[in-house]
DNA sequence: ATTTTTAAAATTTTCGAGATTTTTATCTAA
DNA sequence: TTAGATAAAAATCTCGAAAATTTTAAAAAT
């Protein structure tokens, strides 16, 4: 019997790594044998994971994984720049050396990683190991913002967007060109340039941002 | 016997309404009784609360009001004005005459009660409703954003801000320079000036902005 | 053949009691 | 008197089974 917040983060885990497939049911009474609880407590952290976004549920009807929508991919995509951006910015004006030597360790690993992926035939192994790496470049982007909450909202997102895009093609996020783009923003939040992290933000993210609505209201102040 | 949705939504509007004290204890056992339920039924309410930020839960500790927070006021407000600015440009984009009318018809609303608050010695009666109204003139700037995740995020916001701020002198809020800025920003949401909206919107949630890390990054590009 | 009814099966929801943990109260030793 | 240990009380968490609902399957009627 494993304790139930140790549930809820591999529960979490599986739901934005390519377990389950989107609109897969999620049974209670299933899931409690994979993890050895009642159903109640698998219950419980399901609709914990509702709240999140990373799980649908529906009176009655129990609970699922949410669909593929390309249309809440593009929202997500706004939200993670108009967040990201604004973090990044206050990162900029509060984050001092801290918070620089941070982000450069968090671009070193990501690149470092990066580079093997890109060396291999095969990189199946290590793109758990550059997931993490990516999310943890983001989240150090905005870490010396100072408000708890816009974190929180971002960490929200971040799941998001990445249970939407866990089954994408894995190969396109390793060209070069987004290799070059984490450098870039590195680059602008280095030297302290808002408007310049803000485009390059807004750049780096801009691939997802396919359908008609893909420009932003700040889009314009950035430019 | 009430329903479990039905619950959900008393037990939140009961948290963001002066009911129980900022730290007090939610105790599942108790509130049972006043919802007719059984104890996990709260339990499982709690927990969706507690992941929406209305309610603080602590490992084998149980649930509990959140504790009054100034600093938790002021990144709360940062939030809701990255989010409103935000929802009212797009909105203003691709809003159209239908927003332009429930904005005006919300602002309507909102008006009229503000005078009759503003001419009765106790207002306690109506403060219920102007909370309402308030509330439904913020969502409705936003409303024609496109972005169902940004509402959402929103509505998360605003009750965690709500229930911050529920305590607090109710007079303040009916002072002649917030019922004026409300109709500010209608003229500058009717007259389709994006920047002189974001000021607007800005300037009327900035009272709450008193600590020191006051300013937003965003700021500099409003004015 | 298609739709409607009816019955069976499967799933979800609710519940209260037992197990575990925390909190409070009491006792003992320095 | 204070600090620490021990025991009692209270609160939290887990669980499986019963109740309510939805889904599926079969039978009857159009």
């Amino acid at each position: 019997m494993e304790s139930e917040n140790k549930i809820y983060r591999e529960l979490k885990k599986r739901l934005t790594t390519d377990t389950y497939d989107h609109g897969q049911k999620l049974r209670a009474e299933i899931l409690r044998e994979e993890f050895a609880c009642s159903a109640s407590t698998v219950r419980e952290i399901l609709f914990r994971l509702a709240s999140e976004g990373l799980v649908h549920f529906q009176d009655q009807r129990g609970f699922r994984m949410p669909e593929l929508s390309p249309t809440k991919l593009i929202e997500l995509t706004h939200m993670r720049i108009l967040l990201e951006c604004e973090g990044a910015v206050l990162s900029i004006r509060q984050g001092g050396v801290g918070w620089e030597a941070s982000l450069t360790a968090a671009h070193h690993k990501l690149s470092h990683l990066e580079k093997r992926i890109h060396a291999r035939e095969d990189p199946t192994e290590l793109v758990d190991l550059w997931f993490n790496s990516e999310k943890e470049f983001h989240q150090t982007l905005i870490s010396a913002c100072g408000s708890a909450t816009l974190k929180h909202m971002h960490s929200l997102i971040y799941a998001q967007f990445r249970q939407q895009l866990m089954k994408a093609d894995r190969r396109f996020d390793f060209i070069s060109n987004n290799i070059q783009q984490h450098s870039d923003i590195l680059e602008a939040a280095l030297a302290a340039d808002e408007a310049l992290t803000r485009k390059r933000v807004h750049d780096h993210l801009a691939r997802h941002l396919t359908g008609q609505t893909a420009s932003l209201a700040s889009e314009s102040d950035a430019e």
